[in-house]
DNA sequence: TTAATCTGATTAAGCGCTTAACCAACCTTG
DNA sequence: CAAGGTTGGTTAAGCGCTTAATCAGATTAA
């Protein structure tokens, strides 16, 4: 393991001073164009690699962003992951990743840490009610637009509207809507989109998981098969996990998707497409988030920074979320079972017989 | 965004030199206790945060580990980088990303990247056939006990075993093994242990769904109904993401899982418990994967290591898989009920860790 | 009493890089 | 042809921290 060849070695191999070569280097002083070149050529020869370290002595800058997520053990992390550490690497920049594994002090510790390891801005994905305390140092917040102090994020809101308004044209009267808890910026804002977009015929109700959970435990019933026998015919998550609850629920119960019942998800995560049926979703798009988040970041670490080609000269704060409709959605009146007397009786009995996998 | 306070803000308030204010808060020279405790109270006052940019540039130990995956897309990628994150921070490492898409070249590049970013060693967990190339830098390989240069990892042959002798207990004789391609070393392992742990009495085959892919493009069906039809009774995937595949495929065809055939996968990703039937698959312990893999990184590092009090004085290189038996896996000719034939098979493998599963 | 030891601090150098300031030579231009 | 520009470099300081070397004074040993 040879140690790494500094600028003083090119410097002393040429025979010039090691601030020429760093002239030459970057770019930035004045050095004749033979002799930059017969330095770019020494580099390369002795494979000279510049110590970040040293650069970030010397400018205070890292250049390194840290990512800090609520849960990185979320099946959402890699989508982010993966948009913010492209666009980062793209503008130069490392990612240092950062958890609080859910618990909300631990993310103040974990920003704490990245600013320690010298991150010179931080992307914040935070989750329900996180206060983006008095953070001494740049930061991009990715929540929704509604999130007081939010940078940029995904349009939830809206993305919720194209879902509603697809279950209203499919023709679905009775929806139920299923969520989490009642603390989550976004979830508030996909579920207000979505009862906007379904519009106020017919009946829309809203089940809280936590709340459910909490009285009968986690992994607990959710109870849709007697919502189904009351005659809701669409139920929309607000996240892809909590829709494959839900369809694996019915499915339980005898219930068939989407002929008997819709069931739509939230951020086409990595299966969405695999399951049967698959998930009718909406997804964010995070390559244009990222790249946002990002450039607002760099424009609060390096102001004189020169505009990247593409000057939207009023950045989006809400990027818009797309449908993408697969098979778990479908009309009320069901193509597949047309006998499907759906006259608001709430006879179990006309609910198909059990059958499935359940019992032990 | 007040300039930070340093070491000399420290000991130009307290009226000593800043060599001493260093080894007072490192505990390192000699520093009257009396002293040390006063500059404790003075750095915490002044709100002091040591810089790691100055102290990489003198120690040459940046404190950050870099973490390179073949595609941070996959969804396995948050169990992994929650599982080191954690390790490393507990080691006071920080954790930069690097992603190199699926591409072997990016790869390369990545890992240079980090390097040059400072990074005091590379965790790897690269993905059929990398070669793991000579890296000017410490390096821990995740991949498989059977690729040569690997450091920890699952025993993905161990897990195969569990999985062919669940099978095989349950009294399958026809097994269809899913697999990817076959240059992959996980695979080829996961394979291997199935067949090993299944026996050799029975059919046993392997599809390759490159191969099926290759002719009848992408997403193609794969004929799992015409085996079924041939008398293959069980499916076993090397990941979850096929065995969702084939559970799919072959309730499309009718087909029910468990009742009319028995479907394992492999990883236990994230909603492996929330599909219906829930997935019958095998886990890695990744904690102690990535607890072993920083733990070897820290002693190529810093040699000098007090080892942690967990002295294992020969490391396993091959960390054991546990398999969790969910509803997707059942006896052939019984329907529902499993006859769990736990006959004295002296095989310890064969005991499964039973989860609840959460039925009506 | 004088030399050896120990204690608690200081000094100074250096990690690798950037950058403002400086400088020598060479080229304009009125 | 002298004053002012330009060009192509050099010098030196400094970023914040660590650490070996040093040192003054107190303590102990001989």
């Amino acid at each position: 393991m040879a140690p790494r060849p500094n600028l003083s070695d090119i410097a002393r191999a040429i025979g010039v001073s090691s601030a020429t070569v760093s002239n030459a280097l970057s770019g930035k002083g004045r050095v004749s164009a033979q002799l930059s070149r017969q330095i770019a050529e020494k580099a390369r020869e002795l494979g000279y690699v510049p110590s970040l370290a040293g650069r970030a002595l010397s400018t205070g800058r890292s250049h390194v962003l840290g990512l800090v997520l609520a849960d990185i053990g979320h099946p959402l992390f890699p989508q982010f992951a993966q948009a913010i550490e492209q666009a980062a690497t793209k503008a130069g920049y490392g990612v240092l990743i950062g958890d609080s594994r859910g618990d909300v002090k631990t993310q103040t510790a974990a920003i704490d840490q990245l600013i320690e390891r010298g991150a010179d801005g931080i992307i914040l994905v935070p989750r329900h009610g996180t206060r983006i305390a008095e953070i001494n140092c740049p930061v991009a917040v990715i929540d929704t637009p509604s999130t007081p102090g939010n940078t940029v994020s995904a349009d939830h809101w809206q993305g919720g509207r194209l879902i509603g308004a697809h279950l209203r044209n499919l023709g679905h009267t009775h929806l139920a809507i299923i969520g989490l808890h009642q603390d989550s910026n976004v979830q508030a804002d996909r579920i207000g989109g979505i009862r906007t977009g379904f519009g106020r015929e017919g009946s829309v109700r809203t089940l809280w998981i936590d709340a459910l959970e909490a009285d009968a435990g986690p992994g607990c019933e959710l109870g849709l098969a007697e919502l189904v026998r009351e005659g809701y015919t669409a139920f929309a998550a607000v996240s892809d996990i909590h829709a494959l609850r839900a369809v694996s629920e019915l499915q339980r119960s005898g219930l068939s998707v989407p002929a008997h019942v819709t069931v739509t998800g939230f951020d086409d995560l990595h299966w969405a497409r695999s399951i049967s049926p698959a998930l009718t979703t909406v997804r964010m798009n995070m390559e244009t988030i990222a790249r946002l988040a990002v450039a607002d970041l760099l424009l609060q670490i390096e102001p004189d920074r020169t505009t990247p080609p593409e000057d939207e000269t009023a950045p989006p704060q809400a990027v818009p979320m797309e449908l993408i409709v697969r098979s778990s959605s479908a009309s009320p009146h069901g193509n597949l079972i047309p006998s499907q007397d759906n006259n608001n009786n709430s006879d179990p009995d006309t609910l198909p017989s059990r059958e499935g996998t359940n019992n032990a």
